[in-house]
DNA sequence: CCGTTGATGTCAGTCACTGACATAGGAGGA
DNA sequence: TCCTCCTATGTCAGTGACTGACATCAACGG
């Protein structure tokens, strides 16, 4: 017998996004969620960099995924293109672990905390810094390579809010593509 | 005679920023900033809601100025003049209050520290979503106002960076410039 | 059977930040 | 002139996020 019960990080994940629901995100403590996965504090802190990174520990390092899809991109392909790929790429990750549902219930305590938010942006700073690079690395200098990757962020942002909007029917990657096309209509 | 020295706001500042060059950001307290302003730490966290703030309280709270931009702009301008114009004038103050050395030399205190990009980040958001305000405010809606509202925020990080970065001798808003020039080269 | 390893517990400590209340100069009115 | 309110600050106690150092002990490999 184990001395321990597996999956300590599974349980604080669950324990975490029940007791924001129940009390919210200040009102919660890191004592709180660790008690609550049956773990000490020190346990939680030593799985999640911070109290914020528990909201954020997605299997899918979305900065890893955009990388890929530019550095496998089309030889012929644009700058903006490529970045379009990454962002639809990134996309079709998300959408395949969550649905709509979660992420918006996600969103919403997101949205309700600063500090959150500002995690939030450093995740997406992480995901341009990361496209920015790839770009570099299929020949894009700056300030190309940073001006796309920041098209490739707004049209990810754009689409997604719009998805978890509930103002539509369409997918997440759907929603992409239309916030691609809001921008070529832009120019 | 006073009670207290007058200006304390200000004799923080100063502190803060010397200090920070001294021992760095992680390695100063609230409390070391406040004795060498001679108050107390409470008396720095009645001026700065937080220990980063004290990095970013300009006299010039850069969402105004784009929302004002926008809202003053030419009647035929499209979305995104409108917040090129914005940029430009962001770009504008910025300039009018410090010089480039200044502005990297705090630059690479951000750049150093994760928590202090964070901040920088929100302020950008704020900027942009200030923009996207206006833009809804002359008649643009989503997802044309938010994707506007994220090339402003890109041709002024594009151009800040550039500016910063000492490669050229161009001034703020002429690096401005070359970002916007460079970002329609894009498409 | 024994030494090592790895995930956890325990504990003390630092620091960011907050709420409640006290203090005293200065401004304005009676 | 005196009284009163206002405001910026001080004082103090407390909470909660996070860290470093060290202990524990099942499991694993030899």
């Amino acid at each position: 017998m184990a001395r321990w019960e597996p999956d300590a990080r599974g349980r604080m994940l669950a324990a975490a996004l029940d007791l924001f629901a129940e009390k919210g995100y200040d009102k919660t403590t890191a004592g709180d969620i660790a008690a609550r996965a049956g773990v000490t504090e020190r346990t939680f802190f030593r799985h999640f960099a911070d109290k914020r990174e528990v909201l954020f520990a997605g299997p899918t390092a979305l900065d890893e995924v955009v990388a890929e899809a530019i550095a496998k991109a089309d030889e012929a392909a644009s700058p903006l293109e490529m970045v379009f790929a990454a962002a639809r790429e990134g996309a079709a990750r998300i959408a395949e672990q969550r649905t709509r549902e979660q992420a918006a219930r996600r969103t919403r305590i997101v949205q309700a905390n600063p500090a959150l938010q500002e995690r939030e942006l450093l995740k997406m700073a992480a995901m341009r810094s990361a496209s920015q690079k790839a770009l570099a690395e299929r020949g894009v200098g700056d300030p190309a390579a940073s001006l796309a990757a920041h098209s490739g962020v707004a049209v990810f942002q754009s689409g997604f809010d719009r998805w978890v909007s509930g103002e539509t029917d369409l997918s997440l990657p759907e929603c992409i593509d239309e916030a691609i096309v809001a921008l070529h209509d832009l120019t």
